[in-house]
DNA sequence: AGCAATACATACTTTTTTGTATGTAACATA
DNA sequence: TATGTTACATACAAAAAAGTATGTATTGCT
């Protein structure tokens, strides 16, 4: 009685888990959903796009999202450098997902200016 | 030409953000796909389902996601305590990009099962 | 009186994540 | 020879999240 999950449960936990890990970042949402809006971008030009987001960040995340394979790197050899940056396949069948996490997240945001008095 | 963007891009953003702020925790997607799969469950059910979240952790998230009304938390005034947790209709409306989160993880989760050469 | 059941609370520590500040490489151009 | 451009790297500090251990309240039952 103790333990009464079935393996199905087990893996569904896990997936929704391993999802999580792959996306939970504070950017990383933010940046694949960027990536979706304007195509291939590069490292500057995604910087410019998300002014908070510091070099370190940006670059860290950017590798995390690579090694996860969420989304492509393209180096050119030239000086100075290019590299441009693009979703994969695999990242772009993440976008429905951040899509209606985006479209629950506008009305929530309606909804909380509604009830705030102070707005009114 | 340092900030190209407009406003409904602007509202974007924050739509992708404000809403992972919500649900970025380490469990709540987990609780919320839980309450979703078995209904209504006690204090009790929920932290047996999930033994790997220690009653602090437990408590504090349902109390997070009390407060930004994605669950619902009905008390008995009754020796020994009882508390009922549900999905509220807010939090039920997460439950699509969850199961779409819960499905591309499977997916991801099979496919690296299948590229693992020790697996094999 | 002592114990069990249930749903927490709280002080404190550890770990993880994020931020700050500064530095580097390579070449083209003034 | 100095400067600008681009895409980072890295040491260190601060902040946020999570974990550990222990305690509490109430009442029925033994």
């Amino acid at each position: 009685m103790k333990n009464n999950l079935n393996i199905t449960e087990n893996i569904q936990i896990c997936a929704v888990d391993f999802a999580f890990k792959r996306i939970g970042g504070k950017y990383k949402a933010r940046i694949l959903w960027y990536l979706f809006l304007k195509g291939v971008l590069r490292y500057g030009e995604l910087s410019r796009t998300m002014p908070d987001i510091t070099t370190k960040m940006l670059t860290q995340t950017l590798r995390e999202l690579e090694e996860d394979k969420l989304i492509n790197r393209k180096v050119y050899q030239v000086v100075p450098p290019k590299v441009e940056y693009s979703l994969s396949e695999t990242g772009y069948e993440l976008i429905p997902f951040i899509e209606h996490l985006h479209n629950w997240g506008k009305k929530q945001i309606a909804k909380e200016i509604e009830e705030c008095e102070v707005c009114k």
